[in-house]
Parts: C-alpha cells; structure tokens; sequence
DNA sequence: TTGTACGCGTTATCAC
DNA sequence: GTGATAACGCGTACAA
C-alpha cells in the first residue's frame, strides 16, 4: 500500500535554507536574501561567492516561507463553472496564459454546484491568502463577493457590486440581427436560455429585440432554459424546431442562437431533416467556439474575444493587486465594468444566394 | 489607475491570529490550535468560549502559517498541454473534482511550450511545496520527473521513470480495427500522427497492425503528424482524403482515425464531397470527444473513460504522498503502470446496412 | 486539560 | 555593503 517510486533516495535530505546558504559561505541570512531580491546591492564578489553556494548546495526557493514574511503569494484563485462549454475552456486558459506573463499562479476551482460549497471554496481561497479572485462561476451573488476583502473581477456574469469585464452582448445582439436583416430574412427568430436582466447575456436578447423591433418585420423570442448537454440541448431544441417548421414554413427566416452549442444543435435537426440547408433558412450562433467552424456546414457567429476579454481581466486585476500594497490602500468608490467588442463571423449559414445587394 | 471597489473599508483591519483569539479568550495560542485541530482534547466550556470568540473576532484561517509549521500544503500541482483539444479539458475537469474529494487544491499551468518554460513552471511548483504533480503535458521526460523529489503521476504520456495511468490504447486498437473486419471492410486503413513508440497512443497502432495482420485484409496506414489545430488537420487530412479514394475506390474501407477531432475533418471532407456517407466508407476515431456526438452525423469511437483515469490517477497518488509523511517514508522500488479500460461505442458511421450477422 | 518555548524559512528594520 | 534581530502565524514537544 505504498507507492512511491523516485530516482534517487538520497534527495530525501532536509531542504537547503538561506540558514545553511550562510554558514557555508560565513555571511548573514540577510546577505543571503539580499543576493536573491536585491542581488545589485552586494559586491560582485559576494554575488559570486554566494551564487556557487547556491549550485553546489542545490538551494531551491521557498516561496511559502516568503509568503509568511512579506504577504505577497502569487497566487490569484479562479472558479470557473465548468469545461464543458468549450467558452469557459477557452477562457481559462487564456487567463492563465495571460497570469503567467505577469508572474501569477492560479489555484482553481471547477463549481458547477450550489452556494454552500462555492462558499467553501471560496474561504479556502482567502485561507491561502491568494492576491486576487477571478470569478466566472455564477452562483455567488456579487455583493457577497464584495465582502470578499480581496480585489475581484468577474467575467460574463451578474456584476453588480464589484468590477467586471463582459463582451459587448448587446452589440453582438444587434450585429447578429442586423445581419438577418441585411440578407433579407423576413421573419427574425431567436432563441435563448431563460436569463435574468442582470446577465451580460441578457444584452443578447435586447439587442435582438431592439433591431426586431425597428425593422418592422415579424419577429419571436424562445426564450427557455436549454440546459448545457448536448442531450439536454437537443431535448429542448426539437419542440422549438416543429413549432418553427409549422409556424413559419414558407417564409425567411432569420434563427439568430443564444450560443454556438445550441446554434449546432438547431442546424443539425434542420440538416438531418433536408439533408442540406433550405434557402429559407438561415442560422447565425454565438461565441464562434470551435464548433462553429467544425461542423460539416461551418455556420456564422459572433466572435467573443475571450483573449482581448483575459488581458482586460487580468490588467485590470493586476493594478488592484497593486494599489493593495501601498501604505493606504488606493481605493476606487466607483465600480468599473469593461466592455468588450464582439464580432461578425459570416459563414455558409447566412450568405446570400439569390438577392442582391 | 487606482482600481479596487470593494463593500466596507472597515474591514481592512489586519487579520485576526491566534495571538488575538488568545488575549480575548485569555487562553495561550496553543489552547487555540488545539481547538482547530484537536477539539475533543479541550474541555466543552473552552470550546464554546473559543468558538464565541472565533465567531466575534471574525477568525479566518491561514492556511500559509499552518504549512509553513507542518509542512503539509495540501496542494497539487498539473501541468497540461492546452484545453484545445477536448480530451484535456475533460481530464482536467476531472481531476479536479476528484482532487476536491481528497481535501487537495490544484495550482494549474497550461504548457504548450519548450521545455524550459516547463522547467520554470516546475520549479514554481516546487517552490509552493506542492505534495504531488500530476503531469499531462509530455515534453518533460520522465527521467527528469523522477529526479524532482515530490510523488509524480502522468497520464497519456511518455512514463519509463514514473508511475503512471493511461487508457489502454491497444485495446482500443483492437477493438475499433476488429469492428471494422466484423462489419465487412475489405481495406482496412488507419491514421496517425508519427508517435513514438514509448508513447501510450502508439499502442493504438500496435492494435490497429496486429488484427490488420491477423485478418489478411489489405490494409494501410498513414502516420503523418496532423497537428491540433481544425485547420491544420484539415490541410493534412486532405491529401490522405484523396489518396484513398483514389486507391480504394470501389473496395469497402474501414478508417481507424487516430482521434475524434481529426475524426471529424475526414469525415466533413466525406460529406461535404458526397453530401452523404457512401457505403463504401466506414469510419471510427477514438476518444469518444463531443465531436463525436455533436457532429450532424454522430460517428463511432472509442471510448476513454477519462472519469476513471482521473479516479485512479489521484487515488494513486495520494497513496504516495500519504506514503511520504511517514518517519520513513515508504516507498516502492517498482514502477506503477495502470492501465484502464477502454470502450467500443458504435453510431451510424460503422453500421452495417447490407450485410447480415 | 492547559501552557511554555521553540521551530518553520524568509523578509523588514535598523544599525554599523 | 553587510549583519543582528525581530517579526510573519501556526504547530508541537515537553512540561505542568
């Protein structure tokens, strides 16, 4: 019941410290620190002295010990919702691309899961004294998140008491319709989850129904809960799809999708029924996930910059962190939410085939 | 450029420490530790006395002390490839949550890169004390894992110096290539990336040669690196595409694609030329990636149970780091390979139409 | 059941 | 340039 296989068991000595560093060279621990955070202010003789110490002993840094003296962890605590939506994926690991550049690791947590364990994770995140929170995960108020005692910065999620950076969904709302619109689409569809007013989402749905609304033609919202499984998705799609069918059979219709996922789903029925894409259909997604360019029949989107979103994020938490450390802490009173533009990806879904300009 | 919102400035107050909770009860630090780690040891009155002051004072635990004295950090720390590729994203995903079970938090880094920036990120790693490393990027040899002096598992990676978890891959091999012989094919044809043969994915090949041999069907195969990206493996799919059709015309093929998302390019070049799958094509990948249920036309695979790896991977794992906290710690000499189960999942794309049992 | 004293490995402060 | 010493917050012998 024991399982350890290493190389070599004589590693297993006591970790070198700045203790041993200094006898062995006959300078002080100070003079030892100094050479690792200051290493200018010693002589180029003692840097040296020290430096060959260091190799032949094999001295590797303690950060936890550094932690416990200066305060300063490194370390920024993320909790995401999950990978199974591949936008969350894609986030993340621009995040901790973009972290890693400004000298920060990432402790995460995966909570698709109710408040109480969010909860949990979240005092364990403060027992690590992380530096700053990235919170992606919906299912904690914001105003609870402001209690935090801890610079946060939410992405794409409800933000009313603490700082934020979204994607402009509004914009990508009115882009998307706009373009059905363009192309000539004489009956505007969209369908999305049953989201509340204070989710950046929601800027999807306005604007869908502002453009809907000034251009004067027919238009319908589906507006209920999808689910996040492809099973689930398609569950709920297929009702949407008959009534479509039934209601709207003859005229051009615009489907402008919530999100890419549920975008593939829709396209799906509607290839597996026709076997291609009827000109009276056309379909337009949103976040041009990866399955928006990999289906048989890659499909237009609005593209979510979630590179530009992580390097907004992180500089905006960076300078947080930052004021954080002076005497007096530098405190903004005024919230500040970031915005960031989307983008029309037109694709085989939505060109025009028969109309001209 | 002061940006940090946050609820009450009050709070701002230094942090409560056991010296604090000590004054206020008049019981010493100790008293207080043992109150956290030890409760029962104390007698109910003090207890509640604690508890009242822990509850007033508004005590935070510091998790960075408490390592910093016993040495435990009850952290992990991965090292992945990307989240490109689905398959990662999952196995992460996993990880965590299981990891979450055990009472251990993971510190994350994404690794595409050279093996220096790896080496960095190793050492950071080390630096926080992490209790174990669970290693899924693959450009680190194992040789060099083993000498780090801290429990190591890898998954799906080169593993000759280090216990390890993989899927077995040469099973999947010979189940996805002798389902291809069970539905009829007359060639059987499998595409893969120019592995190494110390990678686990290479005993997918060694499958798929054996039972090609033993069936004395024709067969061929194409190991040609296709990369991760939808683009590149489009563009290095399209000339094997046209090799085939051009040899193979006319003969029933089975195609073992080595996995779903490049399972998926093939697939789409199929439909988008036939606008359909002709009977003479029959295709599986391997990994059983969304992909492979999202497409239009939802194709065989093999299944990896990345839910188990993970399970096993971790419960591996802290067994050798339970082993390590030991007086002496105890350690095997003998290297650990599992291997776990992989799954035969058949969709439309490998049914047999015309033919009988 | 509770307390004393020291250690963990580094940084900060002040002195020389 | 360099050093002594006191933090940092908690755990743990050992003692009472």
């Amino acid at each position: 019941m024991l399982y350890w296989h290493y190389e070599a068991e004589k590693n297993m000595k006591k970790k070198v410290t700045f203790a041993d560093l200094a006898r062995k060279t006959g300078f002080s621990k100070t003079t030892i620190s100094r050479y690792f955070n200051n290493a200018d202010s010693l002589s180029l003789e003692t840097q040296e002295i020290i430096r060959a110490a260091v190799e032949e002993l094999g001295y590797k840094e303690n950060k936890l010990a550094r932690v416990l003296a200066n305060g300063r962890t490194e370390i920024i605590g993320v909790v995401v919702p999950s990978l199974y939506m591949h936008y969350y994926a894609y986030l993340l690991s621009h995040l901790l691309q973009v972290g890693e550049e400004y000298g920060y690791k990432f402790i995460v947590f995966f909570s698709d899961e109710d408040r109480d364990t969010e909860k949990k994770y979240l005092s364990e995140l403060m027992a690590y004294n992380v530096e700053g929170l990235i919170m992606i995960s919906h299912v904690t108020p914001s105003k609870e998140l402001s209690k935090l005692n801890v610079p946060v910065i939410t992405i794409e999620r409800e933000d009313q008491f603490v700082n934020s950076v979204n994607a402009n969904n509004y914009q990508g709302g009115l882009m998307a319709t706009r373009h059905l619109v363009d192309i000539g689409c004489e009956v505007l569809i969209h369908i999305n989850g049953d989201l509340l007013t204070t989710s950046p989402a929601y800027g999807r749905i306005r604007g869908f129904r502002e453009i809907a609304e000034k251009s004067g033609l027919e238009s319908r919202e589906y507006l209920t809960r999808l689910g996040i499984k492809y099973r689930d998705i398609r569950e709920n799609m297929i009702p949407i799809f008959e009534d479509i069918e039934k209601n709207y059979s003859g005229k051009k219709k615009g489907i402008f999708v919530s999100n890419d996922t549920s975008a593939n789903v829709l396209l799906n029925l509607i290839l597996q029924k026709y076997n291609r894409l009827p000109d009276d259909y056309k379909l337009i997604g949103f976040d041009d996930s990866p399955i928006s360019w990999e289906a048989v029949m890659p499909f237009s989107t609005i593209r979510q910059d979630t590179r530009a979103i992580a390097e907004d994020a992180m500089e905006m938490l960076v300078r947080m962190m930052d004021g954080r450390k002076h005497r007096i802490p530098i405190i903004s009173k005024s919230l500040i939410h970031h915005v960031i533009d989307t983008e029309l990806i037109i694709r085989s879904t939505t060109e025009k085939k028969e109309n001209n300009e």
